[in-house]
RNA sequence: GGCGAGUUGGCGGAGUGGUUACGCAGCGGAUUGCAAAUCCGUGUACAGGAGUUCGAUUCUCCUACUCGCCUCCA
């Protein structure tokens, strides 16, 4: 069996990953908060942790991997985000999260084994905050219900930093009740027209942190193996999670395994509003860019290094991907994964290296590897992508024509019009191939069957 | 201020204590009426300084610079 190693956030070193149970690996990922569409950088986790799936699932077997992604549907940004647009908080979280599954499912990302809504584990969450509360780790105070940082002597471990070094640094607003300025919330009350639950300090909502503490111990139990991310997670998200989840389970190490995946960027910037290099997936879906050539860009680079999203990488991935194509399409597809591929992802997935893999399968026309190498990075689904396909046009009568121009001009070798006919194809964004066999015609990218009906 | 990551050839981007990354672009050649596509060949890079070592791009330390997080944005 392969081994796989990653690199292991909390101990910050690569390792040999061992599963608790072979027959169930369970690993639970920090989704979205359904407010809006999902921009390029949600993407990259999604992305991350899905070819972490399909190598799971590859050394484990496909029935012995458990992924559990959650939804936070309750959450400040969507009760802001209702109130702007006028409409129910349940509309626009529904909505947001049909989006984010079409979007990422063109990226070719597989569901998760289970997508709890956090709306769904209230109950579980009170009964957490209450063990909490018994156990000397939480406090209650005006209606809101805080974790208290000194009881958990290793507040702190998972992103290096001292309870003492962040309260140096912190510039937040420390809350009057607040026992220590670096306590955070477990529940907070509800204002009037807010959503909210019944709960032994009042009607009120789950702070954030809560809800993937409360939902990864449903599913997955007081220790499972992987905990995923973006490193923006770490802390305070995560901190706060290892401190409830260990905490109110004691006899449990919650994750054994912490991953984090490095940020995007835009042209070498930071993707933000202002700069105007913002966009969503369906943006860039919308522009014309394929799902595989998004996915192809992101796995292009280490998930621990920054991804810098470039126009040109996506055009030489577009280029890279139809040649592929060309070659896979030729193949079943039913074989298995070369053994450099799966070598490559289990190194604490080096996606870059596996891709650089399949540049030499290709290199060796050996369409049934690639095919398959494609089929384990997600590239390839039953059949090569349509956009990736020569487009239906008859392109015979030209290639008649040439053909018979050509003859002449090698007769007579005045070329002129071969030459213009040859121009005017190129021009029209079909490929043009001549050879002692004969003349071949190829639509591209740019193809454009306007310009070719002006030769007619 | 605190924590962390990084600095590799024209560009992107892996990796390694002493041997070729790979891709794109470029250059030379084959092929072609000319091209395109394809094939063959080609580049000796690792921020700076000190140290460890027979030997460091790869390990340690220092310096410079870049970036991220600390503000419930992945």
């Amino acid at each position: 069996m392969t081994q796989l190693r990653l690199h292991n956030t909390a101990t910050r070193k690569a390792e040999d990953f061992t599963p608790i149970d072979p027959n169930n690996v369970r690993m639970y990922v920090c989704g979205p908060t359904v407010y809006d569409r999902a921009h390029l950088g949600n993407a990259r986790p999604v992305l991350v942790f899905d070819v972490l799936y399909r190598l799971l699932r590859h050394i484990y077997g496909a029935d012995h991997v458990t992924y559990v992604r959650n939804f936070t549907d309750v959450d400040d940004k969507i009760i802001a985000r209702a109130a702007e647009a006028g409409r129910e908080i349940d509309a626009i979280t529904t909505e947001t999260t049909r989006w984010y599954l079409e979007d990422m499912a063109a990226l070719g990302a597989m569901e998760p084994s289970a997508m709890p809504r956090a709306t769904q584990y209230i109950p579980q969450m009170v009964a957490m905050i209450e063990e909490l509360i018994a156990k000397g780790n939480a406090y209650a105070a005006e209606g809101h219900v805080l974790f208290a940082v000194d009881s958990y002597a290793d507040y702190g471990r998972l992103s290096g930093r001292s309870v003492d070094d962040m309260i140096a640094g912190a510039r937040v607003e420390v809350a009057p009740y607040k026992r220590n300025p670096m306590d955070f919330v477990l529940w907070k009350p509800a204002k009037d027209g807010e959503p909210g639950w019944e709960s032994p300090w009042g009607r009120g909502r789950p702070g954030w942190h809560i809800e993937c503490s409360a939902m990864s111990y449903e599913l997955l139990g007081a220790t499972f193996d992987i905990h995923g991310g973006g490193n923006d997670l770490m802390f305070p998200h995560h901190e706060n999670e290892i401190a409830q989840s260990c905490c109110a389970h004691p006899g449990g190490s919650f994750a054994n395994v912490w991953l984090h995946n490095e940020m995007l960027q835009v042209e070498g910037k930071k993707m933000s509003k202002s700069l105007g290099n913002f966009f969503t997936v369906k943006d860039l879906l919308d522009k014309g860019y394929p799902g595989e050539v998004i996915r192809f860009v992101m796995l292009s680079t280490h998930y621990r290094r920054p991804m810098d999203w470039t126009e040109k990488k996506a055009e030489e991935a577009e280029k890279t991907l139809r040649k592929w194509y060309a070659l896979a399409s030729s193949a079943q597809a039913d074989g298995a994964p070369p053994a450099a591929v799966i070598n490559a992802l289990a190194d604490d997935l080096n996606t870059h290296k596996a891709l650089a893999e399949c540049h030499q399968l290709a290199a060796a026309q050996d369409a049934t590897a690639l095919r398959a190498s494609l089929e384990q990075l997600g590239l390839i689904g039953e059949e090569a992508p349509r956009w990736a396909a020569e487009a239906e046009v008859d392109l015979s009568a030209f290639e008649t024509r040439l053909s018979d121009l050509r003859m002449e001009a090698m007769a007579s070798k005045d070329f002129t019009g071969v030459d213009q006919l040859k121009a005017a194809l190129i021009d029209a964004g079909v490929e043009v191939q001549m050879s002692k066999v004969g003349v071949s015609l190829t639509p591209q990218a740019g193809f454009d069957p306007a310009k070719l009906e002006a030769l007619k």
